[in-house]
DNA sequence: TCTGGGGTCCTAGGACCC
DNA sequence: TCTGGGGTCCTAGGACCC
């Protein structure tokens, strides 16, 4: 194993071999928290919160200051202040977050063509291909988080082993600001002395489960019989948490495969008892849906509704279109209704969620319309749909939203959207 | 002052078809 | 002429991850 701590150095870097650990895993360290920091160098060294300041808040993120009191993200932001009343509370600000992490994505995409984000703040690179023009996996590493330090000022961690699960432990034992290489032949030496909390898929239910039959480290679980396993914890992840638990983890790094579903979901500051309240936010929520379908060029076929009541009982409704569609007024018609058949229309309502499901590139295409040499009079005709049905002032931009089915409900969709 | 919002994957039962 | 076995789709819920 070699370890690199923040201040560079490297312990027993010259003996490790790196050569079997050709896959990266990097992680921002306090990524939300970080970025804040870049614009309030004067909280350096402070415990600082990352969360919107309402009734209902959770912590988005936290430094480390504010993680040696006990705050940790998703942790409810009213105990957070409990547990640390000094710490300074900032509003996340979501655009910047996207923006450094496209920087740090970018000098990922100049090391290797094998990049594999994993949500907004971590990737996995595959550098076995890298020898040759950077070097060793090590060598890349090390220019990954210098690259990172100088463009971004943010620190980040990084792992590196011969598997996706075993790099990307290796990044979270290096945090903060590490980096951390677990040879092939160390693999199993690394793996079994961890708690099994920390196999990729074991979260707080499964862990409590296991903890009950007896099973502590990732060491015990290895040990398991695969069939007592799975009758823990079910087929596939028996199956599985035993591979991960022997380093077997057979995911190559790979570019994400496009989305499979999109969502909005709102929490209420209070609990919603009237039904035009809790209509009005699904119209809205089924807007932005439609939008990032359309922004997206896709169109989806199965409606989710998401309701969660004061009791924090939650459900889940869905019904699938016979026709795949990128319209908000389609999609708020069907959770309207399907909101109707639940039959709570009185109940409390913490949560309103839609989401849309079975997503495919959209037929047609906006573009189509205009491109043609029918395109400017199919446009028009959809206007004049539009304005036939409800009125001149509410048409906007229908014509931009056209693809080539169903006119007559594009047309619909787009006024009232607008 | 207790529980966000974005997702993915798995399970399990029933419908339906061959 | 009282009951098999797959495969696929749909739906609901839940665990998990960042």
């Amino acid at each position: 194993m070699s370890k690199q701590d923040g201040s560079g150095r490297q312990t027993s870097a010259v003996d490790v071999d790196d050569s079997t650990a050709t896959v990266l895993h990097v992680d921002m360290d306090a990524f939300f928290a970080s970025v804040e920091l870049l614009d309030r160098p004067d909280l350096r060294g402070k415990p600082v919160i990352v969360a919107h300041d309402g009734p209902r808040s959770v912590v988005t993120a936290a430094t480390y200051e504010a993680r040696k009191f006990g705050v940790n993200s998703a942790m409810p932001l009213a105990i957070a202040k409990r547990r640390c009343p000094q710490a300074i509370v900032l509003e996340p600000h979501f655009d910047r977050y996207s923006h450094y992490s496209a920087m740090v994505m970018a000098i990922c995409d100049e090391l290797t063509p094998s990049v594999e984000r994993l949500g907004i703040d971590e990737a996995f690179l595959d550098v076995a291909g890298s020898r040759k023009h950077i070097g060793s996996p090590i060598t890349v590493a090390t220019l990954l988080r210098r690259r990172v330090l100088e463009e971004t000022g943010l620190i980040c961690s990084v792992g590196a082993a011969a598997t996706k699960f075993v790099a990307k432990l290796a990044s979270s034992r290096s945090k903060p600001n590490g980096l951390l290489v677990i040879p092939r032949d160390e693999t199993i030496a690394f793996l079994h002395p961890l708690p099994i909390g920390a196999l990729w898929g074991v979260g707080g239910k499964t862990e409590e489960s296991l903890t009950r039959h007896g099973l502590r480290t990732i060491g015990d679980l290895a040990q398991s019989p695969v069939d007592v396993l799975k009758r823990m914890v079910g087929e596939a992840a028996g199956s599985k948490l035993h591979d991960l638990s022997w380093g077997i983890d057979p995911r190559e790094v790979q570019p994400r495969a496009v989305e499979k579903s999109i969502g909005h979901e709102v929490t209420f500051e209070t609990d919603v008892t009237d039904p035009a309240i809790v209509r009005r936010e699904l119209l809205r929520l089924s807007g932005m849906v439609a939008v990032r379908l359309r922004s997206g060029g896709a169109e989806g076929r199965t409606v989710v509704l998401k309701l969660r009541f004061g009791d924090f009982t939650t459900i889940t409704r869905s019904r699938t279109l016979s026709e795949p569609t990128d319209l908000g007024r389609r999609i708020y018609d069907e959770v309207s209704e399907i909101y109707s058949a639940v039959g709570k229309e009185h109940a409390r309502v913490r949560l309103v969620g839609v989401r849309i499901e079975q997503l495919s590139e959209a037929g047609g295409g906006q573009v189509s319309l205009w491109d043609d040499d029918d395109g400017w009079r199919e446009a028009e005709d959809v206007m004049d749909a539009v304005s036939a049905r409800f009125g001149r002032g509410s048409v906007t931009q229908a014509s931009l939203l056209g693809n080539n089915r169903g006119r007559e409900s594009e047309a619909r969709g787009f006024a009232r959207d607008g």
